[in-house]
DNA sequence: AGTTGGATGGTCT
DNA sequence: GACCATCCAACTG
């Protein structure tokens, strides 16, 4: 489990520092409420808007490890890589491709199914349709629901968000990024922050 | 094992 | 016209 916190208009690294657009719109509206934006073209990524109304802040869900459904997300993933294809070249529908997706997508582990903002938006079918659904409606298409356990606040570590070089200081280096220490589901370069003595022993 | 380049389109300057 | 809250394949050593 991975998480970046976004604070706000004040926050450089937030979609909402030049105010309110059309794009982030959601962000200023009720928490509970999903904002989704496109990136590089090809990948989607989910927030959870969470001030009050106007606050303009969220959370950047960066990934997460299948509890169930691990096969649903499987095949949400074998459909983005091959749209994702497809769309690069102009191949029509090349079945030789789709068997080589497959193969691969079945062979990773569980754990990096969706270690990754974008692969997140793969596994679930995040599209652009679902920025301002209400996830806490019963009956919305992509829904939060409560764990069925609570985390262990111990296990929680903080370190800098990714991928917001031109934020400046403080907001590179602000510690808003959340995972779970010895959690094999994060997103890439697994050792940043590994709090253990030896980390070659553990895999 | 680490680095690089390519794909891709909406958004903002 | 540049920039991305990215990922992966194809390189290099």
């Amino acid at each position: 489990m991975e998480t970046e916190a976004y604070l706000g208009p004040e926050d450089r690294a937030s979609h909402a520092r030049s105010g309110r657009t059309a794009r982030n719109a959601a962000m200023f509206g009720p928490p509970g409420h999903a904002y989704v934006y496109r990136v590089y073209g090809m990948y989607t990524c989910l927030n959870v808007v969470c001030g009050p109304p106007g606050s303009a802040s969220a959370v950047l869900v960066r990934a997460v490890a299948p509890l169930e459904g691990e096969d649903g997300m499987r095949a949400a993933r074998v459909r983005h890589d091959l749209a994702a294809r497809r769309a690069t070249r102009h191949a029509d529908g090349d079945p030789a491709a789709r068997e080589r997706i497959a193969t691969r997508v079945a062979r990773l582990p569980a754990t990096v199914l969706a270690s990754g903002p974008g692969l997140v938006g793969a596994a679930f079918s995040v599209e652009t349709s679902l920025d301002g659904v209400d996830l806490c409606a019963a009956d919305a298409p992509l829904r939060l629901e409560e764990a069925p356990e609570p985390t262990d606040p111990a296990r929680i570590v903080e370190s800098a968000r990714i991928g917001i070089a031109y934020a400046g200081e403080p907001w590179t280096s602000r510690a808003l990024r959340f995972s779970l220490a010895a959690d094999p589901a994060v997103s890439g370069r697994p050792a940043r922050h590994a709090p253990g003595p030896s980390r070659s022993s553990a895999t």
